[in-house]
RNA sequence: GCGGACGUAGCUCAGCUGGUAGAGCGCCAGGUUGUGGUCCUGGAUGUCGUGGGUUCGAGCCCCAUCGUUCGCCCCA
């Protein structure tokens, strides 16, 4: 006998659990199709080249948390970790950068491994928007606010922050860089272990390290407004402009980072304090090298995603969709009239369905189970005057109906 | 990759200091012929996550393994 398990990190999305999820994309796409963005499918896995270019070599991502294998033909694959880069080889391998700016929603699974957690899942998904080839404030801004109001109108506002930072341009990000060394260097004894090893390889994440000891040290070290270029500062001045202008309400937060080297300028993220150490809802940033990186011409882009498993939990359970009305022939033989009705009602939008199994007693205790708000009793006696019984499941009455007449007295 | 907690019927859980398993809900069948939800009666549930070990004997102790969960790391 084969164990049957659900591989680790991923699980089934059965009744309520897919409405959560079905709701938190059809919001999404609705919400995005306002900003003028168009859904996009791109495949679940790529040539790894496609992700592995953008990563670099300095974050162990590629190395231990990709799904990569070699397919029969020998190509090295990988299921996509993530969305932005399988958009942004569709924009070139599509022409479309002689047709800018793209704005690109997107909803789909994504695997990586990682050990599980809460709202965190090895197959997981997620919804997504990117703006491409545009490399004004504006467009990030109306990114962020898209992003808001995806939120909004998923009902998550409570206790959910949006928190902005700039990176700046290259240039800037270098200066600062080089500051915080020299900075963290002089305390390197008072950083923690973890701290110490990213002094090494990525310093920028010591703002957002969870130790207390840094958490001080943190607070005195420099911001990278210290160190922006005068188009960096234009920039962010204009972005936080914008945002009020849509009246998107934001926290600047010099302390939100991205952990690789293709982000600029803007970085944000919306937070809540109601899932634990998973609190990030909806983050991105802004990625103008990306599709060079990836071997493409320069596109700036924008772009933001986020988890659908994190957001369902936080919304208000779905309204379920109205349960069929449930077809029970009383006896075998009228099983032939009970798919006539079934067929006219369905033909005209009403959900209707018969139970495959058991007498009118059991089938009847079937519809109640299903929360079906009538049930049509199909007998001898009242088929013989081309009608049915219709009951109401609620409260119990019962009448007799015309076949020809149920269309109109169900809908 | 690191640390903590947990894993008993479909579900939620109980099981005293080791003596071969229980409750509630759900499920199934009845309470007479073509009628649910309430009520009554009866019934089935399980190699106690899996594999080893200790013991006369383990759900309970030990080891391993798989999985869940909460953190750390990472976070594209």
């Amino acid at each position: 006998m084969i164990k049957l398990q659900p591989v680790r990190g991923t699980q089934d999305l059965i009744g309520v659990e897919a409405l959560r999820h079905r709701r938190v994309i059809d919001t999404a796409r609705r919400i995005a199709a306002l900003y003028g963005a168009t859904e996009w499918i791109t495949p679940m896995f790529e040539a790894t080249a496609v992700f592995s270019r953008t990563l670099g070599d300095t974050s162990d991502v590629v190395t231990k948390e990709m799904y990569s294998f070699e397919d029969r033909g020998g190509e090295s694959i990988t299921l996509r970790p993530e969305g932005t880069a399988g958009v942004c080889r569709a924009l070139v391998t599509n022409g479309l950068t002689q047709s800018l700016p793209q704005k690109v929603f997107y909803a789909g699974a994504m695997f990586r491994f990682e050990r599980p957690q809460k709202g965190r899942y090895r197959q997981f998904h997620q919804i997504g928007l990117e703006i491409l080839g545009a490399d004004s404030a504006v467009a990030d801004a109306e990114a962020i606010a898209c992003g808001e109001q995806v939120l909004h109108a998923l009902g998550i506002d409570r206790g959910v922050e949006l928190n902005i930072n700039t990176l700046g341009d290259p240039e800037s990000r270098d200066a600062y860089r080089t500051a915080l060394i020299n900075f963290f260097s002089a305390y390197v004894d008072r950083l923690s272990a973890d701290s110490k090893l990213r002094l090494q390889k990525n310093p920028l994440r010591i703002l957002d390290s969870k130790d207390e000891g840094d958490l001080a040290l943190v607070a005195r070290a420099p911001t990278i407004h210290d160190y922006l270029t005068t188009q960096a500062r234009d920039f962010y001045a204009t972005l936080k402009a914008r945002l009020v202008d849509l009246g998107v309400e934001f926290v600047e937060n010099p302390r939100i980072v991205r952990g690789l080297d293709y982000y600029n300028h803007s970085a944000f993220e919306f937070v809540t304090t109601m899932l634990g150490a998973q609190g990030t809802i909806l983050a991105g940033g802004r990625y103008d090298v990306l599709v060079e990186l990836m071997g493409g011409p320069k596109v700036p882009g924008i772009g933001w995603a986020a988890g659908i498993e994190r957001l369902s939990m936080l919304i208000d359970e779905p309204v379920r969709p109205r349960s069929p009305v449930a077809v029970i022939p009383m006896q075998d033989t009228l099983e032939s009239l009970a798919c006539s009705v079934l067929r006219d009602l369905r033909a005209v939008n009403i959900p209707a369905e018969m139970a495959y199994r058991g007498n009118a007693k059991r089938r009847l205790e079937r519809a109640n189970k299903s929360e079906a708000t009538f049930a049509i009793l199909i007998g001898a006696d009242e088929a013989s005057r081309g009608a049915v019984a219709l009951k109401n499941l609620a409260d119990g009455t019962q009448r007799e109906v015309q076949i020809a007449d149920l269309p109109d007295v169900l809908q």
